[in-house]
DNA sequence: AAAAAAT
């Protein structure tokens, strides 16, 4: 269907036209006419299908009656709300919401945290149709009086099971109680739990739900393979496979920002244009290294789960699950980073022995099975005892070599003698990881080192209170924690890897 | 046992 048909305004269609759209995807189809009645809206979508036009488009037609030239900011209230989990996400539905309103009088700004302040204020000052936030930073502005939402005519949740999660939910909450009652709410997501859903009738009023594939599905353009392996050759295998699959680029993603900072290292030693980014990393450098990722400096982006949800980057051909996600559904949102808009992708997750729930929960959520495979050279160190290698029985006899035979014995080769100072050191590949090696036991406990970004270190460096006050209030991962965050949740959701949980 | 999001 062609965006004309779902009843788009002239000036909304020469901007799709001239960003080279023409047929509406089906999210947009089904999407579009419902937002453009008012109705609340439940949407579940395949990742890269098109979900940020779906709800941007028909808000803009239905903000186009406000849409005025004149630069007094009485004129200019925030009709619509977009909230975002990340700030990069944020950014990128700004950066999308910019070109559509082209050709109309319609006024957006982007509002996160990790940036100053003071040119976000004086935009709000100015007069904002369409506020796209990260909850903090929005919160920020409400204290301070800077924005105002008493004039709110639609909230968007983006990704809404994750806005909707606890470590979000009070902030939404908060931000929820200062909007209208009489409003448009709207939730996108990849992934919607159940008790997302029970979660979402208390604030949305007669809601439709539109769903473009069964929820939680994977995009079926995604060929997904899953490589069990030991957990202390997972470095080596990478290596392996961005050479062996000729990986022009790569997102990786860890569980951790420790983990993302200690592979990336390790990839740069052996040679790999790789760059981290996580939430501890200063939002410039989390904005330079994206940006160097997608012109096609970075070939290998290390992320944690702050890059699994929503970041559109263009034909970007392979992904790897470094470690299997804590939550199956940001499994789902990881590997939909490639396979977008049509495009087709390969998701590689590597799957150590430790690894198996994880992978259960992936396959029981996305209803498939995906057969761990091994890979020639990196079969586990002991097959025959599969019972105490930590790999279940369930998976016995499961897997299969992979179909693309290993060359890595000759590729290791080649490399040496391309680099013939690396065979002076001994075979980092054939090392257990630092973890596993008994000696450390045996050592007495390093301190803690210092992940923390350059401006954090250097405020504290500034003003020695500033360690002790991390103290006092407690912290996890060298974050101090929010008041609000502390205080009990409202509603815990059950936890996600509960075996028999009906999905 | 995690990450994200305000300073």
């Amino acid at each position: 269907m062609s965006f004309a048909e779902l009843g788009l305004s002239p000036e909304i269609l020469r901007a799709v036209d001239e960003l080279g759209y023409s047929e509406a995807t089906p999210i947009q189809a089904k999407a579009i006419p419902l937002v453009l009645s008012g109705r609340d809206l439940l949407a579940a979508a395949q990742t890269g299908t098109g979900k940020t036009a779906a709800f941007l488009l028909p808000i803009l037609e239905r903000l186009k009656k406000f849409a005025n030239p004149s630069v007094s900011p009485a004129m200019h209230p925030v009709r619509a709300l977009i909230l975002s989990p990340t700030r990069e996400l944020a950014d990128q539905i700004g950066v999308n919401a910019k070109a559509y309103t082209k050709h109309l009088p319609l006024r957006c700004t982007t509002i996160y945290g990790g940036v100053n302040m003071d040119p976000q204020t004086a935009d709000l000052r100015r007069g904002i149709e369409i506020v796209i936030a990260t909850p903090g930073r929005l919160l920020d502005h409400i204290q301070q009086k800077t924005i105002q939402l008493n004039k709110v005519d639609v909230l968007v949740l983006d990704e809404a099971d994750r806005m909707l999660d606890m470590g979000f939910i009070q902030d939404i909450r908060k931000i929820m109680s200062l909007l209208p009652k009489q409003r448009q709410t709207l939730l996108f997501s990849a992934t919607f739990a159940p008790e997302i859903k029970r979660l979402a009738a208390d604030f949305m009023h007669d809601p439709q739900t539109v769903e473009v594939a069964r929820q939680n599905s994977t995009n079926a353009q995604v060929e997904q393979l899953v490589y069990a392996v030991d957990s202390g050759r997972k470095r080596a295998l990478l290596s392996h496979l961005i050479r062996e699959r000729e990986m022009s680029q790569v997102i990786v993603f860890c569980k951790t920002k420790i983990s993302a900072d200690q592979l990336s290292r390790d990839l740069k030693r052996d040679g790999h244009a790789a760059e981290a980014i996580h939430g501890d990393k200063a939002q410039s450098a989390r904005l330079e290294t994206l940006n160097s990722f997608k012109s096609g400096e970075v070939k290998v982006l290390v992320a944690t789960d702050v890059a699994a949800r929503g970041l559109d980057i263009s034909e970007l051909p392979f992904v790897v699950n470094y470690e299997m996600p804590n939550s199956p559904e940001d499994y789902v949102h990881r590997i939909g980073r490639t396979g977008r808009a049509g495009a087709s992708g390969v998701a590689i997750s590597l799957m150590s022995p430790d690894e198996v729930k994880q992978h259960e929960a992936i396959e029981k959520l996305t209803r498939q099975t995906l057969p761990p495979q091994t890979v020639n050279g990196f079969e586990r160190r002991d097959a025959s005892s599969a019972a105490d290698s930590g790999f279940g029985s369930r998976n016995a006899g499961r897997e299969r070599s992979d179909a693309r035979p290993a060359r890595e014995p000759r590729a290791e080769r080649a490399e040496r003698s391309e680099r013939p100072e690396r065979s002076e050191r001994p075979e980092r590949s054939e090392r257990p990881e630092r973890s596993e090696r008994p000696e450390r036991t045996e050592r007495a406990p390093r301190a803690p080192r210092d992940l923390r970004d350059a401006a954090t270190r250097s405020r504290e460096q500034r003003d020695p209170q500033e360690g002790l006050k991390v103290a006092r209030v407690g912290e996890i991962g060298g974050r101090i924690l929010p008041q609000r965050q502390r205080e009990v949740p409202a509603l815990l959701l059950p936890p996600r890897y509960k075996v028999n949980q009906e999905r």
